[in-house]
DNA sequence: GTATTTCCTATTAAATCGATAGGATTAATA
DNA sequence: TATTAATCCTATCGATTTAATAGGAAATAC
């Protein structure tokens, strides 16, 4: 399942982009239209701007805005961000990888080799996915 | 994160699949040369058997076996047995679709469209490998 | 009838998730 | 400079899920 903190933070972005002037939007704007407990929402953003996906800009008339253009902003760094590890197993994974402890020959391994395939299919989706096709009404 | 009983329940069928004699699989012999717990691997049978998956002997001697030739057993149907819906978010979900809350029109939601896109992809995959793949050594 | 195996239910410990609380910090503006 | 409004930060909480264990009932081979 996808958590809510990337379904939100997803939201967040596309509401971001979408609103793209020059002036900051602000979390309770994006969490009374996008129907996100404003607190938890105030996090998940932080996250972002931790990350370097966002920028921000603090006290009166602050908010926060993209660093890049939408259509450079991709899926793959996105969903890392938000929802950790693309791959289901680290046995799999790229950017994560980790050893099994039981698994004596990943080559021989069903699941490795199942898993590999959906990593690469999901992969695939995201590296050819940016916020601007998110945000893009058609 | 795929769950350990996803794991532990497609390694099992692995084991069974390449061991498949004319006698059925004892839990114990998997749990051992699979490093899997051998009460909780007990209760993934369980579930793959009331799915129809496995067949299962009680007693002596008794076991369980494929009630299908591997190459007839998609991962589809064993991913949602073990898994749950493949999708990941109910609503681009095939099985348990489900409209979500808080979303006015699903038709300009982001995150359904970029997990319809994830969806499609992995159930290619699934749709396209059987046990038969997964157990193959090459 | 005894040993062996699956079958079933209940419980538990730990981890994760979703959300909330409370205030510190920063910046605009009156 | 005081006030207001926003982000920033840390801590906590309740609920749910996960992984595993426990104990025994039911069935079958021999």
């Amino acid at each position: 399942m996808l958590s809510k903190k990337t379904k939100y933070g997803l939201k967040a972005l596309t509401y971001i982009a979408r609103s793209e002037g020059d002036s900051p939007v602000q979390v309770g704007e994006i969490a009374k239209s996008e129907n996100i407990p404003q607190k938890f929402l105030e996090s998940i953003l932080l996250t972002l701007r931790k990350s370097g996906v966002l920028g921000s800009k603090k006290g009166k008339h602050g908010g926060y805005y993209l660093r890049e253009d939408p259509a450079e902003v991709k899926m793959t760094d996105v969903m890392r961000v938000l929802e950790g590890p693309i791959a289901m197993v680290p046995c799999v994974s790229l950017n994560y990888y980790e050893k099994c402890e039981d698994c004596p020959d990943e080559h021989q391994c069903s699941v490795n080799k199942l898993m590999l395939q959906v990593r690469d299919s999901t992969l695939k989706v995201f590296r050819n996915t940016t916020l601007a096709d998110l945000s893009s009404t058609k």
